[in-house]
DNA sequence: GAGTAATCAAACTATAAGTACGATAAATGA
DNA sequence: TCATTTATCGTACTTATAGTTTGATTACTC
């Protein structure tokens, strides 16, 4: 078989089983999904799976990462779609609200939350994409706000494109784990406290 | 035996595992540390640390009550210690900082984080403590700013408690995690990078 | 000293990740 | 065509660890 096509079907091997693991990770969740599960749901047999991936965890990176991707062009949609900077810090930050509610556990996971460790085997280590072409991405955002003269003078971009993805997710984070208690104690919904925490941290950015 | 002494008995075995349990966690990590390995260390036999505790879950889970007690206890003091708002709120995230420092996994639990759920067993459900004793004391802290006017006009106490834990928090842990990257990228020690975040952050809650 | 409660040691169960290995089937290539 | 290689299969095995069971032992109480 020529190199071409064997790469291909190899190719076409990883993502069957990747597609099947990533439906069972979202119905059973990822704890609940076995190897086994994985194995006879995307009809392979289990030392096949093996033979395309290292360990589930392996398995699981690799759809942290194809998710990684899908927030990336999301997010590049969101600050290419307006000129406006305020316009298009809201339209990211809904963006992540929503990417969050649909996967919040991959969500957790390319914030950067511990890796599920339930292996044996040394953890296998992604390189940081996120670490590299969302800080671009924010980088980006941040520079057409000082070039249109909205963001603070005295802010430092370099430093803030971290302090802008950390304090953003951790609020989402947060919002998603708390949301009924803030139902019960504020009566306000999850819509409405994030709307209210996005509004208030813009101003630690922006000129008054 | 007397129902008094009993239960004190009681309590000196619990408080005698955990404070191995500690110290186990602490040195090899908690996935890293066996049930056998806890019972071992803290001399007794398995099966009673079962009599004492329900699943190492439910170990783990008070050993972050403890810490939770030990961390509301420090912060307090950071709010009682000065008059300043300002003052305040940096000796806080400073006392923040170096809990993370001290106990990243255990941070980590309490702000929230994913359970350990290694176990077969259901999760024990640990009533939020953080979230009611925490809130209080943010709230405090809050409503000493906004008596002073240093705390902007249009901030609504009750969900800016939230959002300031969340915010700061998410900004502590990854900073924490992206250390190196801020080292090399931005050669700012991680230090230096979250005294300018927690400035940054302070200007959304002021007035200028 | 009989009865009760706490503790123990050790074997056992269950579950799941990852491995070993021989069998089978399918593509390749002389 | 037939021999060789390669992918896949299935099954059984290994290992690790949480949690359970049991029956013995110790110690405390009345």
């Amino acid at each position: 078989m020529g190199a071409r096509k064997k790469e291909a079907l190899e190719q076409f091997n990883r993502d069957n089983i990747i597609t099947a693991a990533k439906e069972l990770f979202e119905t059973k969740g990822v704890e609940q999904t076995t190897m086994d599960d994985i194995a006879k749901y995307a009809d392979y047999s289990k030392s096949t799976i093996y033979v395309y991936f290292k360990s589930k965890e392996d398995i699981y990176n690799s759809i942290v990462e194809d998710y990684t991707d899908v927030l990336i062009g999301e997010l590049e949609v969101c600050i290419q779609e307006s000129t406006d900077f305020e316009d298009s810090y809201y339209k990211m930050c809904d963006c992540l609200v929503n990417f969050e509610e649909k996967y919040p556990k991959y969500y957790a996971s390319l914030m950067g939350e511990e890796k599920t460790t339930n292996s044996r085997k040394k953890p296998v280590l992604k390189d940081d994409k996120v670490g590299k072409e969302l800080n671009e991405l924010i980088k980006g955002f941040l520079e057409k706000g000082m070039a249109s003269r909205k963001i603070r003078a005295d802010i430092d971009i370099q430093p803030t494109v971290l302090y802008v993805w950390s304090a953003i997710s951790g609020i989402i984070q947060v919002a998603e784990r708390k949301k009924d208690e803030l139902d019960e104690s504020l009566n306000m919904n999850k819509r409405e406290y994030l709307r209210y925490s996005f509004r208030t941290f813009y101003e630690s950015l922006v000129r008054r």
